[in-house]
This record gives structure tokens, sequence and C-alpha cells, in this order.
DNA sequence: ATCTTGTGGTTTATATATAAATCATTAGTT
DNA sequence: AACTAATGATTTATATATAAACCACAAGAT
């Protein structure tokens, strides 16, 4: 059960996430798309989307993804790939990426 | 009422939480940290920390930004900062910015 | 071999995020 | 001005993510 769970985040994290849900609502905005329509082609609800663009950090990491995808925002482009290059190629994790991903093409539900 | 809520993923998302989760678990074996002491630190279960280093969606992102911050995994420097100063200058997003990450300090949940 | 220690997986109870609906306000249009 | 569309905010019911507690297995260490 969960303890009462009082979460308190880092100012990094605060930071991060304002300026994802910042870069987020000024793509949006850019491409002239209404709240709704992306929050429906997203599959998720308006208040939802608006939490997004506030940067509140208890939304689910999936939805944050899908909007930043459909307005634009890319996380992972060019520094972060050669950060993925750089970082432990020692590791499993060259392995690990490909199996995660792998079949499956719809839900991601069975995922774990 | 959610609605049965059967959410699927674009392969976007599928793609970039897996080489997060990646990224993360790589920085933490890297560092020589136990799932047990990366999980403590970001206040969260090691189950979550699993599902997290596993890529799952469905997590909400303040953990997954922790868990980052905490094994020194970044999601906004170099590339992402110009990124900021690129996009839309014009925009609400400077003036917003600041204003969600203000006046708080350690909890976030009257964000909204 | 025994004893740790770390990890992966499962189950259960509960806290809470979410979808939907609503209302108010603002901005844009004619 | 009135009308429309978009947004911000709130409330409620429910689906579900989470913490905690397990178990089992693997890897080291002594």
């Amino acid at each position: 059960m969960p303890k009462s769970i009082i979460r308190t985040y880092s100012r990094y994290s605060q930071t991060a996430s304002a300026l994802l849900g910042g870069l987020i609502r000024a793509a949006r905005k850019k491409r002239k798309l209404t709240a709704q329509e992306v929050a429906d082609r997203a599959g998720i609800s308006r208040g939802l989307l608006q939490r997004i663009e506030k940067g509140n950090l208890k939304c689910e990491i999936g939805a944050v993804f899908e909007v930043a995808a459909i307005v634009g925002v890319k996380l992972f482009d060019a520094d972060q790939s050669t950060l993925t290059k750089h970082l432990s190629r020692t590791e499993e994790q060259l392995e690990l990426l490909p199996k995660s991903v792998r079949n499956k093409t719809k839900a991601v539900h069975d995922d774990f």
C-alpha cells in the first residue's frame, strides 16, 4: 500500500518538466493546434494536456512523450544520440534497448 | 470517469522511453549504485525504479526525472537549451517557464 | 558449501491520476 | 454589440499506479 505519498521533487525535475511543458505549449501554438485537437490525437483528455503543458510532474511519461511527438518536440535528438554513443558502450544497454522496444506495435501494457 | 483506458503509444514514445530507461540503468551501473540506493534517494520503491529502467510508459514523469538526475542523466543539456532559445522566442514561453517553477522549493503538488 | 547482496517478479491495499462533464472567462469574428 | 471558439478551472467516479511485502534466483564473498 502506498504510504501517504507526499513526494518532493528536486528543482532540476521541476525545471526540466516546466521546460518541457513550455516547449510543448509553444510548439502547439506555433502549429496553430487547439488543445482539444492535440488531446484527441494523443488519446488523452484536455485536462491532462493542460497539466502536461504546466509541467506537472505527476503525469505519466507516456502521455507526455505522445504529446511531445505530436507537436514536434523531440527529446532525444542530436545531442542525446551522441550521449547514447558515448555513454557506457560496454554496458548491456545496446542489447537491452532493442529488446524492450521490439515485438510491440500497438499497445505497450504487456511491457512488464 | 476514465473510460476503460487502453492506451496505445507511438513507436517514438516507446523508443524514447526505452532509451531513457536504458540510459538511466547504464548510468546507475556505471556509478556502482544499487537499485535500492537509487530508489531510496529518489524516494520511490525499487519496483518503480525497475519499471523506469525498463522504459515503462506509465510511470509518472516526476519519478523518472528524479532518477535521471540522481544517476546523472540530463534531459535538457546543450542541444535542448539551444532549442529553447531558437524555438518561438515570440511566444509566452519565456514568461511562462519561470512562473511555473518559481515559488516552490520542496513540494510541487500545489502546482495546479 | 554457506552466507550474503542484488536483482527480477508477483501479489495486495490504497492513494491518486485520469476522463468526463461542467462553468467562467477570454479572445476572435462578423 | 452579439456570437463563437478556445481555454482555465473545478468536481466526481473509477481505473490504475504505487509502496510494501513477499519469493526465487544469481553472483560474490568467506
